[in-house]
DNA sequence: AATCCGGGGCA
DNA sequence: TGCCCAGGATT
């Protein structure tokens, strides 16, 4: 029972798996025509979420025979809500294909698995273990971070060669003799034992674990921080009168606090200001009567996560009008703005107009 | 190598 | 909100 030529790992997860795997219904066969269902409506898809999906389907389409004749609406139907619908036409494809093509036998093999439609590394892995007893890893979600976190493997799990990577350790750890049940055990550790969120404090793998040792649970597996991008719309004034200019200093969580700028309205939406007329929608009222000159200003402001898009205007303001009191903003001359700390945006903006007067030649640094 | 495809659970 | 889920196809 005890193969201890097993590595520590591995003999570690079995012996998990043995007190705590899930009872599901596509483990208690081998027909690769279920395992393949399971697999499919499972990718990217938590257990709970597709398991009343797959035993609808497989009521409704028993046999690959009855899937593969039957009118891919009624399939779309019973996939409706589920989500990935490319993986309802490359199911009806595979089925059909596998019904012409191989005398409706499933291929047997990793590699005639992977050349399905809709059937990748991971479920070629799959299906070629579960239901065909060959070794081959499967290396999914929980793997990248089961693997990533016991051996501390830094490398960036979104990077093209990461997969490559994870397999070939998976390949080490994985017994010839029982692959299936490595793979199910592996998947059950991740989602039970070794979660994104993992419960270390029960788990018999910890004192060996990298990441347990070295107390960086929450450094593993290294994955990029998805850039999210935000697109954002800035339209700056630089409001003038008397040789004075109206600023704030950016403040809370937002980007360049601390820092100062002109005045800004940000348009929430993603509605860029196309011209002046639409100005007059979103200015206050008192600035109506000002004279508005568009400016040089840089298009676009990258961030690591954001997206500015940035357009400015120059406004002088009539000396009669009294616009001491907006919020948040005080009126400055150029001369001790110059002093104050502004983001790469701002001193763009400013280079691109130094023929205002009222920079005077004296902002630039 | 980068993007897109989705709905849902959870901190 | 952002992250993640039994990933794969497309460009």
């Amino acid at each position: 029972m005890q193969s201890t030529n097993h590595h520590p790992f591995t003999e570690g997860l079995l012996t998990w798996y043995h007190q705590h795997a899930r009872e599901l219904p596509w483990r208690q066969t081998r027909d690769p025509y279920a395992i393949w269902l399971s697999e499919v409506v499972l990718q990217q898809t938590r257990v709970a979420q597709g398991l009343p999906y797959y035993l609808k389907l497989l009521e409704v389409f028993p046999t690959i025979e009855s899937l593969a004749h039957a009118d891919e609406s009624v399939l779309f139907r019973h996939w409706q809500g589920l989500g990935y619908y490319s993986r309802a036409r490359n199911l009806h494809k595979t089925a059909k294909l596998v019904v012409s093509e191989y005398q409706g036998q499933f291929p047997s093999t990793y590699e005639a698995l992977i050349q399905l439609p809709g059937v990748g590394p991971y479920t070629a892995a799959a299906i070629a273990s579960f239901a065909f007893g060959e070794a081959k890893p499967v290396v999914d979600g929980n793997v990248f971070r089961i693997l990533a976190r016991y051996f501390g493997i830094e490398t960036d799990i979104l990077h093209s060669s990461a997969r490559k990577e994870f397999t070939d350790v998976a390949l080490e750890l994985i017994p010839k003799d029982q692959p299936a049940e490595f793979n199910q055990a592996i998947m059950d550790f991740g989602s039970l034992q070794c979660s994104p969120a993992p419960l270390c404090a029960s788990c018999p793998l910890s004192l060996t674990c990298i990441a347990f040792q070295q107390k960086r649970i929450q450094d593993f597996p290294v994955k990029q921080k998805k850039a999210k991008q935000r697109n954002r719309y800035f339209n700056y004034f630089i409001l003038e009168q008397g040789n004075k200019m109206l600023v704030r200093e950016r403040k809370g969580k937002d980007i360049w606090s601390g820092l100062w700028e002109f005045y800004l309205l940000e348009s929430s939406q993603e509605e860029e200001l196309e011209s002046l007329v639409e100005l007059d929608k979103i200015l206050p009222k008192f600035l109506h009567d000002a004279v508005i000159q568009p400016l040089k200003s840089p298009k676009i402001h990258l961030l690591s996560h954001q997206k500015i898009h940035c357009k400015a205007w120059h406004v002088q303001v009539p000396d009669n009008l009294d616009i001491s009191h907006v919020e948040d903003f005080q009126w400055i001359g150029p001369e001790d703005f110059e002093k104050l700390g502004k983001s790469v945006l701002l001193l763009n903006l400013i280079t691109d107009n130094l023929h205002l007067e009222i920079f005077n030649d004296s902002m630039p640094r």
